[in-house]
DNA sequence: GAGGTAACCAAGCAAGCGCTAGTGTGAACG
DNA sequence: CGTTCACACTAGCGCTTGCTTGGTTACCTC
Protein backbone atom coordinates (compact mmCIF):
# COMPACT_ATOMS: atom_id res chain seq x y z
CA UNK A 1 0.00 0.00 0.00
CA UNK A 2 3.25 2.52 0.50
CA UNK A 3 6.17 2.73 2.06
CA UNK A 4 5.61 1.20 5.70
CA UNK A 5 5.95 -2.75 6.45
CA UNK A 6 7.54 -4.60 3.63
CA UNK A 7 9.28 -7.54 5.17
CA UNK A 8 7.43 -10.21 6.74
CA UNK A 9 9.11 -10.15 9.69
CA UNK A 10 8.21 -6.65 10.32
CA UNK A 11 4.80 -7.64 9.84
CA UNK A 12 4.91 -10.68 12.55
CA UNK A 13 6.22 -7.83 14.35
CA UNK A 14 3.26 -5.69 14.45
CA UNK A 15 0.74 -8.21 14.91
CA UNK A 16 2.55 -8.60 18.07
CA UNK A 17 3.27 -5.36 19.07
CA UNK A 18 -0.49 -4.83 18.39
CA UNK A 19 -1.65 -7.84 20.87
CA UNK A 20 0.28 -5.87 23.75
CA UNK A 21 -1.16 -2.34 22.95
CA UNK A 22 -4.46 -3.61 23.51
CA UNK A 23 -3.67 -5.51 26.41
CA UNK A 24 -1.63 -2.63 27.97
CA UNK A 25 -2.19 0.70 26.49
CA UNK A 26 0.31 2.57 23.98
CA UNK A 27 2.11 4.17 26.79
CA UNK A 28 2.50 1.71 29.42
CA UNK A 29 3.80 -0.67 26.65
CA UNK A 30 7.56 -0.21 27.12
CA UNK A 31 9.97 -1.65 24.37
CA UNK A 32 11.66 -3.86 26.54
CA UNK A 33 8.20 -5.90 26.94
CA UNK A 34 7.88 -4.97 22.84
CA UNK A 35 11.31 -6.82 22.70
CA UNK A 36 10.76 -9.65 24.82
CA UNK A 37 7.89 -10.69 23.36
CA UNK A 38 9.20 -11.02 19.76
CA UNK A 39 11.93 -12.68 21.59
CA UNK A 40 14.75 -10.19 20.78
CA UNK A 41 16.59 -7.63 23.07
CA UNK A 42 15.34 -4.17 23.40
CA UNK A 43 17.96 -2.46 21.33
CA UNK A 44 17.60 -4.90 18.07
CA UNK A 45 13.79 -3.24 17.91
CA UNK A 46 15.19 0.09 16.67
CA UNK A 47 16.52 -1.87 13.34
CA UNK A 48 12.96 -2.67 12.26
CA UNK A 49 11.68 0.43 13.45
CA UNK A 50 12.90 4.11 13.55
CA UNK A 51 10.96 4.73 16.81
CA UNK A 52 7.95 3.83 19.06
CA UNK A 53 5.55 5.68 17.32
CA UNK A 54 6.45 4.02 13.76
CA UNK A 55 5.32 0.77 15.47
CA UNK A 56 2.15 2.51 16.36
CA UNK A 57 2.02 3.93 12.87
CA UNK A 58 2.74 0.53 11.79
CA UNK A 59 0.04 -1.27 13.92
CA UNK A 60 -2.68 1.13 13.17
CA UNK A 61 -2.16 1.45 8.99
CA UNK A 62 -2.31 -2.56 9.35
CA UNK A 63 -6.04 -2.84 11.36
CA UNK A 64 -7.66 0.19 9.00
CA UNK A 65 -6.43 -1.23 6.09
CA UNK A 66 -7.70 -5.11 7.04
CA UNK A 67 -11.31 -3.29 7.94
CA UNK A 68 -11.22 -1.59 4.65
CA UNK A 69 -10.50 -4.64 2.71
CA UNK A 70 -12.52 -6.93 4.74
CA UNK A 71 -15.74 -4.67 4.53
CA UNK A 72 -14.94 -4.34 0.19
CA UNK A 73 -15.27 -8.08 0.27
CA UNK A 74 -18.23 -8.30 1.98
CA UNK A 75 -19.85 -5.67 0.29
CA UNK A 76 -18.85 -6.81 -3.32
CA UNK A 77 -19.73 -10.62 -2.74
CA UNK A 78 -23.37 -9.97 -1.88
CA UNK A 79 -26.62 -9.04 -3.29
CA UNK A 80 -27.48 -5.70 -4.32
CA UNK A 81 -30.11 -4.78 -2.26
CA UNK A 82 -30.09 -1.97 0.56
CA UNK A 83 -30.73 -4.29 3.67
CA UNK A 84 -28.81 -7.28 2.78
CA UNK A 85 -25.75 -4.51 2.03
CA UNK A 86 -26.05 -3.00 5.37
CA UNK A 87 -26.64 -5.99 7.15
CA UNK A 88 -23.34 -6.65 5.23
CA UNK A 89 -21.34 -3.96 6.80
CA UNK A 90 -22.40 -4.68 10.38
CA UNK A 91 -21.30 -8.38 9.93
CA UNK A 92 -17.50 -7.26 8.28
CA UNK A 93 -17.00 -4.19 11.08
CA UNK A 94 -17.73 -6.85 13.81
CA UNK A 95 -15.96 -9.98 11.86
CA UNK A 96 -13.15 -7.49 11.64
CA UNK A 97 -13.27 -6.59 15.41
CA UNK A 98 -13.29 -10.12 16.94
CA UNK A 99 -10.74 -11.81 14.17
CA UNK A 100 -8.46 -9.50 13.38
CA UNK A 101 -9.23 -7.45 16.71
CA UNK A 102 -6.29 -6.26 18.08
CA UNK A 103 -4.88 -3.90 15.63
CA UNK A 104 -8.32 -2.42 14.11
CA UNK A 105 -8.77 -1.94 18.31
CA UNK A 106 -5.88 0.17 18.92
CA UNK A 107 -6.68 1.98 15.65
CA UNK A 108 -9.74 2.89 17.56
CA UNK A 109 -8.38 3.60 21.11
CA UNK A 110 -4.63 4.91 19.87
CA UNK A 111 -5.54 6.83 17.30
CA UNK A 112 -4.80 10.05 18.67
CA UNK A 113 -1.06 8.86 20.24
CA UNK A 114 -0.09 9.01 16.93
CA UNK A 115 2.14 12.16 15.59
CA UNK A 116 0.54 14.66 13.53
CA UNK A 117 2.31 13.55 10.53
CA UNK A 118 1.05 9.73 10.50
CA UNK A 119 -2.08 10.91 11.89
CA UNK A 120 -2.34 12.81 8.37
CA UNK A 121 -1.25 10.79 6.51
CA UNK A 122 -3.41 7.35 7.91
CA UNK A 123 -6.90 9.29 7.95
CA UNK A 124 -7.53 8.84 4.09
CA UNK A 125 -7.37 4.81 4.78
CA UNK A 126 -10.17 5.28 7.83
CA UNK A 127 -12.04 8.18 5.86
CA UNK A 128 -12.10 5.72 2.93
CA UNK A 129 -13.54 2.92 5.41
CA UNK A 130 -16.10 5.70 6.59
CA UNK A 131 -17.16 6.39 2.98
CA UNK A 132 -18.36 2.91 2.25
CA UNK A 133 -20.70 3.18 5.94
CA UNK A 134 -22.07 6.28 4.69
CA UNK A 135 -22.82 5.07 1.18
CA UNK A 136 -24.40 2.16 2.50
CA UNK A 137 -26.54 4.11 4.83
CA UNK A 138 -27.85 6.59 2.24
CA UNK A 139 -29.34 3.47 0.11
CA UNK A 140 -30.97 2.17 3.33
CA UNK A 141 -31.98 5.85 3.67
CA UNK A 142 -33.17 6.22 -0.06
CA UNK A 143 -35.01 2.51 0.16
CA UNK A 144 -36.81 3.69 3.03
CA UNK A 145 -35.11 1.50 5.17
CA UNK A 146 -34.27 3.32 7.59
CA UNK A 147 -34.92 7.59 8.56
CA UNK A 148 -32.61 9.94 9.91
CA UNK A 149 -29.96 12.27 9.20
CA UNK A 150 -27.25 10.53 7.52
CA UNK A 151 -24.45 11.63 9.20
CA UNK A 152 -26.36 11.06 12.47
CA UNK A 153 -27.06 7.67 11.69
CA UNK A 154 -24.08 6.76 10.71
CA UNK A 155 -22.10 7.69 13.55
CA UNK A 156 -24.63 6.10 16.11
CA UNK A 157 -24.41 2.96 14.44
CA UNK A 158 -20.44 3.04 13.87
CA UNK A 159 -20.31 3.79 17.75
CA UNK A 160 -23.10 1.38 19.02
CA UNK A 161 -20.49 -1.29 16.68
CA UNK A 162 -17.00 -0.16 18.20
CA UNK A 163 -18.83 0.38 21.88
CA UNK A 164 -18.73 -3.57 21.75
CA UNK A 165 -15.48 -4.54 22.21
CA UNK A 166 -16.10 -3.12 25.80
CA UNK A 167 -18.47 -5.65 26.78
CA UNK A 168 -18.92 -8.50 23.99
CA UNK A 169 -17.49 -11.69 25.30
CA UNK A 170 -16.78 -14.04 22.57
CA UNK A 171 -17.24 -17.22 24.22
CA UNK A 172 -20.94 -16.11 25.25
CA UNK A 173 -23.57 -17.73 23.31
CA UNK A 174 -24.18 -14.56 20.71
CA UNK A 175 -21.82 -14.67 17.98
CA UNK A 176 -20.80 -11.76 16.10
CA UNK A 177 -23.03 -12.31 13.72
CA UNK A 178 -25.72 -12.56 15.77
CA UNK A 179 -24.66 -9.04 17.03
CA UNK A 180 -24.77 -7.38 13.81
CA UNK A 181 -28.76 -8.42 12.70
CA UNK A 182 -30.16 -7.26 16.13
CA UNK A 183 -28.46 -3.86 15.24
CA UNK A 184 -29.90 -3.85 12.16
CA UNK A 185 -33.36 -4.94 12.90
CA UNK A 186 -33.20 -2.45 15.85
CA UNK A 187 -32.80 0.46 13.86
CA UNK A 188 -34.47 -0.74 10.66
CA UNK A 189 -38.27 0.44 10.33
CA UNK A 190 -40.36 -2.52 10.88
CA UNK A 191 -42.63 -3.54 7.97
CA UNK A 192 -42.25 -7.14 7.16
CA UNK A 193 -40.25 -8.56 10.56
CA UNK A 194 -40.84 -8.35 14.07
CA UNK A 195 -40.71 -12.59 14.62
CA UNK A 196 -37.09 -12.77 13.67
CA UNK A 197 -36.07 -9.85 16.28
CA UNK A 198 -38.03 -11.34 19.57
CA UNK A 199 -36.92 -14.99 19.45
CA UNK A 200 -33.46 -15.01 18.53
CA UNK A 201 -31.83 -17.13 21.04
CA UNK A 202 -32.01 -19.12 24.42
CA UNK B 1 -20.78 9.47 48.96
CA UNK B 2 -17.97 7.65 50.92
CA UNK B 3 -14.81 7.97 52.07
CA UNK B 4 -13.07 10.38 49.46
CA UNK B 5 -13.45 13.80 48.32
CA UNK B 6 -14.05 15.41 51.54
CA UNK B 7 -12.33 19.32 51.22
CA UNK B 8 -13.43 21.77 48.60
CA UNK B 9 -10.05 22.32 47.82
CA UNK B 10 -9.47 18.44 46.53
CA UNK B 11 -12.82 18.79 44.82
CA UNK B 12 -11.26 21.60 43.23
CA UNK B 13 -7.94 19.85 42.41
CA UNK B 14 -9.95 16.89 41.09
CA UNK B 15 -11.45 19.07 38.51
CA UNK B 16 -8.58 20.23 37.04
CA UNK B 17 -6.82 16.34 36.85
CA UNK B 18 -10.00 15.43 34.70
CA UNK B 19 -9.25 18.59 32.23
CA UNK B 20 -5.44 17.09 32.00
CA UNK B 21 -6.45 12.93 32.36
CA UNK B 22 -9.13 14.09 29.23
CA UNK B 23 -6.16 16.12 27.25
CA UNK B 24 -3.25 13.68 27.73
CA UNK B 25 -4.43 10.30 28.87
CA UNK B 26 -3.93 9.41 32.64
CA UNK B 27 -0.34 7.51 31.65
CA UNK B 28 0.97 10.85 29.77
CA UNK B 29 -0.11 12.77 32.67
CA UNK B 30 2.49 13.19 35.07
CA UNK B 31 2.46 14.64 38.45
CA UNK B 32 4.63 17.44 37.46
CA UNK B 33 2.26 18.71 35.28
CA UNK B 34 -1.03 18.11 37.49
CA UNK B 35 0.78 20.15 40.04
CA UNK B 36 1.25 22.90 37.80
CA UNK B 37 -2.19 23.40 36.63
CA UNK B 38 -3.15 23.45 40.10
CA UNK B 39 -0.34 25.93 40.62
CA UNK B 40 1.60 24.54 43.19
CA UNK B 41 5.19 22.13 43.31
CA UNK B 42 4.53 18.63 42.46
CA UNK B 43 5.61 17.43 45.92
CA UNK B 44 2.26 19.26 47.66
CA UNK B 45 0.41 17.54 45.38
CA UNK B 46 0.89 14.27 47.92
CA UNK B 47 -0.44 16.14 50.86
CA UNK B 48 -3.97 15.97 49.23
CA UNK B 49 -3.68 12.36 47.19
CA UNK B 50 -2.02 9.22 48.46
CA UNK B 51 -0.74 8.62 45.28
CA UNK B 52 -1.30 8.94 41.46
CA UNK B 53 -3.86 6.31 41.46
CA UNK B 54 -5.87 7.94 44.23
CA UNK B 55 -6.57 10.78 41.72
CA UNK B 56 -7.45 8.86 38.88
CA UNK B 57 -10.00 7.38 41.04
CA UNK B 58 -11.23 10.69 42.78
CA UNK B 59 -11.89 11.63 38.80
CA UNK B 60 -13.90 9.11 37.95
CA UNK B 61 -15.97 8.08 41.45
CA UNK B 62 -16.32 12.40 40.61
CA UNK B 63 -17.54 11.51 37.29
CA UNK B 64 -20.01 8.35 37.47
CA UNK B 65 -21.19 10.22 40.81
CA UNK B 66 -22.68 13.09 39.08
CA UNK B 67 -24.08 11.31 36.10
CA UNK B 68 -26.05 9.11 38.05
CA UNK B 69 -27.22 12.39 39.88
CA UNK B 70 -28.43 14.09 36.88
CA UNK B 71 -29.70 10.60 35.50
CA UNK B 72 -32.24 10.30 38.50
CA UNK B 73 -33.01 14.11 38.36
CA UNK B 74 -34.04 13.57 34.91
CA UNK B 75 -36.41 10.92 35.68
CA UNK B 76 -37.47 12.07 38.14
CA UNK B 77 -39.08 15.34 36.57
CA UNK B 78 -40.45 13.62 33.48
CA UNK B 79 -43.77 12.57 32.66
CA UNK B 80 -44.24 8.69 33.39
CA UNK B 81 -44.53 7.31 30.11
CA UNK B 82 -41.89 5.33 28.21
CA UNK B 83 -40.63 7.20 25.64
CA UNK B 84 -40.39 10.52 27.27
CA UNK B 85 -38.83 8.60 29.93
CA UNK B 86 -36.40 7.10 27.48
CA UNK B 87 -35.89 10.32 25.69
CA UNK B 88 -35.07 11.75 29.32
CA UNK B 89 -31.80 9.50 29.73
CA UNK B 90 -30.81 9.75 26.63
CA UNK B 91 -30.96 13.76 27.33
CA UNK B 92 -28.96 13.23 30.32
CA UNK B 93 -26.30 11.18 29.17
CA UNK B 94 -25.50 13.80 26.73
CA UNK B 95 -26.06 16.56 29.27
CA UNK B 96 -23.29 14.97 31.33
CA UNK B 97 -21.02 13.70 28.63
CA UNK B 98 -20.85 17.53 27.40
CA UNK B 99 -21.16 20.13 30.47
CA UNK B 100 -19.44 17.70 33.05
CA UNK B 101 -17.47 16.16 30.16
CA UNK B 102 -14.34 15.98 31.73
CA UNK B 103 -15.02 13.65 34.91
CA UNK B 104 -17.42 11.22 32.57
CA UNK B 105 -15.21 11.40 29.91
CA UNK B 106 -11.97 9.97 32.04
CA UNK B 107 -14.92 7.15 33.82
CA UNK B 108 -15.43 5.45 30.18
CA UNK B 109 -11.77 5.60 28.83
CA UNK B 110 -9.25 5.20 31.92
CA UNK B 111 -11.35 2.80 33.89
CA UNK B 112 -9.15 0.18 33.22
CA UNK B 113 -6.42 2.18 34.73
CA UNK B 114 -7.74 1.50 38.49
CA UNK B 115 -6.14 -0.86 40.49
CA UNK B 116 -8.23 -3.72 41.38
CA UNK B 117 -9.99 -2.44 44.64
CA UNK B 118 -10.36 1.04 43.16
CA UNK B 119 -12.57 -0.45 40.08
CA UNK B 120 -13.92 -2.93 42.48
CA UNK B 121 -15.22 -0.17 44.74
CA UNK B 122 -15.93 2.06 42.19
CA UNK B 123 -18.56 -0.52 40.02
CA UNK B 124 -21.58 -0.26 42.17
CA UNK B 125 -21.67 3.32 41.23
CA UNK B 126 -21.61 2.79 37.75
CA UNK B 127 -23.73 -0.59 37.98
CA UNK B 128 -26.46 1.43 39.74
CA UNK B 129 -26.24 4.29 36.79
CA UNK B 130 -26.68 1.00 34.16
CA UNK B 131 -29.25 -0.08 35.81
CA UNK B 132 -31.26 2.72 35.44
CA UNK B 133 -30.92 2.26 31.63
CA UNK B 134 -31.87 -1.41 31.32
CA UNK B 135 -34.77 -0.20 33.73
CA UNK B 136 -36.17 2.30 30.85
CA UNK B 137 -35.95 -0.06 28.43
CA UNK B 138 -37.43 -2.79 29.94
CA UNK B 139 -39.98 0.03 29.72
CA UNK B 140 -40.16 0.92 26.20
CA UNK B 141 -39.88 -3.07 25.34
CA UNK B 142 -42.82 -4.46 27.57
CA UNK B 143 -45.18 -0.72 25.89
CA UNK B 144 -43.24 -2.13 22.21
CA UNK B 145 -41.70 1.09 21.47
CA UNK B 146 -38.84 -0.48 21.12
CA UNK B 147 -37.62 -4.35 20.19
CA UNK B 148 -35.14 -6.77 20.52
CA UNK B 149 -33.03 -8.51 22.89
CA UNK B 150 -32.78 -6.17 26.50
CA UNK B 151 -29.43 -6.22 27.19
CA UNK B 152 -28.10 -6.07 23.33
CA UNK B 153 -30.09 -2.93 22.80
CA UNK B 154 -28.90 -1.36 25.92
CA UNK B 155 -25.63 -2.21 25.41
CA UNK B 156 -26.20 -0.59 21.60
CA UNK B 157 -27.60 2.81 23.04
CA UNK B 158 -24.81 3.24 25.65
CA UNK B 159 -22.35 2.49 22.97
CA UNK B 160 -24.17 5.32 20.23
CA UNK B 161 -24.22 7.52 23.02
CA UNK B 162 -20.65 7.37 24.29
CA UNK B 163 -18.97 7.41 20.60
CA UNK B 164 -20.27 10.84 20.57
CA UNK B 165 -17.26 12.07 22.62
CA UNK B 166 -15.47 11.13 19.67
CA UNK B 167 -17.17 13.24 16.96
CA UNK B 168 -19.63 16.01 18.17
CA UNK B 169 -18.40 19.09 17.85
CA UNK B 170 -20.36 21.32 20.46
CA UNK B 171 -19.94 24.46 18.58
CA UNK B 172 -21.96 23.18 15.41
CA UNK B 173 -24.99 23.37 14.74
CA UNK B 174 -26.94 20.75 17.13
CA UNK B 175 -27.44 20.29 20.28
CA UNK B 176 -27.07 17.47 22.50
CA UNK B 177 -30.95 16.90 22.84
CA UNK B 178 -30.84 16.96 19.07
CA UNK B 179 -28.60 14.22 19.48
CA UNK B 180 -30.60 12.20 21.68
CA UNK B 181 -33.66 12.69 20.43
CA UNK B 182 -32.50 11.18 16.64
CA UNK B 183 -31.36 8.62 18.37
CA UNK B 184 -34.09 7.99 20.45
CA UNK B 185 -36.13 8.24 17.05
CA UNK B 186 -34.00 5.84 15.19
CA UNK B 187 -34.12 3.23 17.25
CA UNK B 188 -38.09 3.61 17.77
CA UNK B 189 -40.39 1.47 16.22
CA UNK B 190 -42.45 4.08 13.54
CA UNK B 191 -46.28 4.86 14.38
CA UNK B 192 -46.84 8.08 14.82
CA UNK B 193 -43.63 10.39 14.26
CA UNK B 194 -42.30 10.31 10.40
CA UNK B 195 -42.29 13.96 9.86
CA UNK B 196 -39.64 15.51 12.87
CA UNK B 197 -37.00 13.25 12.16
CA UNK B 198 -36.38 13.57 8.50
CA UNK B 199 -36.31 17.34 8.33
CA UNK B 200 -34.37 18.34 11.95
CA UNK B 201 -31.96 21.01 10.70
CA UNK B 202 -30.22 22.93 8.04
C1' DG C 1 36.85 -15.75 -0.31
C1' DA C 2 35.90 -10.91 -0.27
C1' DG C 3 32.21 -7.80 0.26
C1' DG C 4 27.57 -6.69 1.41
C1' DT C 5 23.63 -6.95 4.20
C1' DA C 6 19.91 -8.15 7.43
C1' DA C 7 19.39 -9.33 12.07
C1' DC C 8 20.78 -9.25 16.46
C1' DC C 9 23.32 -8.24 21.12
C1' DA C 10 25.59 -6.00 25.31
C1' DA C 11 26.11 -1.91 27.56
C1' DG C 12 24.70 2.23 28.83
C1' DC C 13 23.31 7.39 28.53
C1' DA C 14 20.32 11.28 29.42
C1' DA C 15 15.93 12.43 30.65
C1' DG C 16 11.95 11.87 33.04
C1' DC C 17 9.17 9.33 36.26
C1' DG C 18 6.43 8.71 40.93
C1' DC C 19 7.20 9.61 45.30
C1' DT C 20 9.57 10.83 50.02
C1' DA C 21 11.85 13.44 53.70
C1' DG C 22 12.41 17.30 56.13
C1' DT C 23 11.22 22.11 56.70
C1' DG C 24 8.83 26.38 56.73
C1' DT C 25 4.51 29.10 56.80
C1' DG C 26 0.27 31.62 58.39
C1' DA C 27 -4.31 31.10 60.33
C1' DA C 28 -7.19 29.00 64.14
C1' DC C 29 -7.83 27.77 68.80
C1' DG C 30 -7.18 27.00 73.80
C1' DC D 1 1.34 33.00 74.08
C1' DG D 2 2.06 28.42 72.78
C1' DT D 3 0.25 24.54 70.15
C1' DT D 4 -1.81 22.59 66.37
C1' DC D 5 -2.90 21.84 61.72
C1' DA D 6 -3.63 22.44 56.74
C1' DC D 7 -0.90 23.55 53.13
C1' DA D 8 3.01 24.45 50.67
C1' DC D 9 8.12 24.28 49.57
C1' DT D 10 13.04 22.42 48.41
C1' DA D 11 15.81 18.84 47.25
C1' DG D 12 16.59 14.70 45.57
C1' DC D 13 16.42 9.32 45.66
C1' DG D 14 15.82 5.21 43.12
C1' DC D 15 14.10 3.58 39.17
C1' DT D 16 12.36 3.21 34.33
C1' DT D 17 11.97 5.20 30.01
C1' DG D 18 13.07 5.57 24.81
C1' DC D 19 16.86 5.31 22.28
C1' DT D 20 22.10 5.05 20.73
C1' DT D 21 26.43 3.06 20.04
C1' DG D 22 29.79 -0.17 18.47
C1' DG D 23 30.41 -4.65 17.53
C1' DT D 24 29.12 -9.74 16.23
C1' DT D 25 26.99 -13.40 13.61
C1' DA D 26 24.97 -15.88 9.66
C1' DC D 27 23.85 -15.87 5.14
C1' DC D 28 23.90 -14.43 0.15
C1' DT D 29 26.38 -12.97 -4.11
C1' DC D 30 29.90 -12.24 -7.51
Amino acid sequence: MNVMNASPRRKELTRLAAQLFVQEGFDRTTVRMLAQEMGIKSGSLFHHFKDKQEILAAVIEEGTHNALLIARRALDSCEDHPEVRLRAMARAHLETLFTDRNAHVVALFEWRRLTPDASAHLSHLRDAYEALWVAVIDDALAAGLIHGDRFLVSRFVLGALNWTVRWYDPDGPRTPDDLADELVAMIMARQDEQSDSLALRD
